[in-house]
DNA sequence: ACATTAAGTGATT
DNA sequence: AATCACTTAATGT
């Protein structure tokens, strides 16, 4: 199963050309790894997060969720990402905003809040890297405003299969209806009726647990 | 064979 | 586009 030999490869292959070597260093030996398995929760809203992770294989899902249980997506973080949403969870000590899911088999490094801080004012490459962080989740944000406001849910939704294909890398997308009916805040009949219409237009086809894209 | 869960359908708002 | 009420199909025990 393991692909690197220790921690401090994992963050070098991510991490090596945008953080200097020192913090790469300080940071291996700090890191806790975290595996983590389909659909399992990493983060809940509510939660005050001890420790901030950061993606070294696979893909996590972020989404909004209200008291009732509705959930909304709003973007996927991947290898070498870290959330900046949880980075204001732990300098101000406030409870985390979101939820976020792992969508397949996962490594995740660790890293102590405390740390995170220090490093702000010691190494500008980890300044920068956070920088980056949010300017990205803002964009990412904005995309999917922009699909809520202005795009059909037909259109929402076969962009919301290409995403996950992307992503996942196989145009098998092992999803229920009630699933993506969940991620996207609409209900399962509705999804149902939709992808009925896209598998007659031919653009996919479907089986029990499974949608097969045509096309990215 | 039976129970459970996923998906399809018509009617209504 | 959502919800209800119901049917049909697929799967697990």
């Amino acid at each position: 199963m393991l692909k690197f030999e220790n921690k401090l490869e994992m963050l070098r292959e991510q991490l090596g050309f945008v953080l200097e070597d020192a913090l790469l260093e300080e940071m291996a030996q700090v890191a806790k790894i975290r595996e983590t398995s389909t659909d399992e929760v990493v983060v809940n809203v509510g939660d005050h997060l001890q420790m901030i992770p950061i993606v070294i294989e696979g893909s996590i899902k972020i989404s909004r969720e209200n008291k009732d249980g509705d959930e909304l997506l709003l973007y996927y973080i991947e290898g070498g990402d870290t959330c900046a949403m949880s980075l204001q969870c732990c300098t101000r000590k406030i409870d985390s905003q979101i939820k976020a899911t792992s969508m397949e088999p996962s490594l995740l490094l660790m890293f102590p809040t405390e740390y995170m801080e220090r490093w702000l004012d010691q190494f500008k490459t980890w300044r920068q890297f956070i920088l980056d962080s949010y300017h990205t989740r803002m964009l990412e944000l904005m995309e999917s405003i922009d699909a809520i406001a202005f795009m059909n849910l037909d259109q929402r939704l076969l962009k919301y299969l290409s995403d996950q294909a992307k992503i996942l890398g196989s145009l098998e997308i092992h999803l229920t209806h009630q699933q993506v009916a969940d991620d996207l805040h609409s209900s399962r009949v509705v999804i149902s009726r939709l992808l009925k219409q896209l598998e007659t237009k031919g653009e996919i086809k479907l089986l029990r647990n499974k949608i097969i894209l045509n096309r990215f």
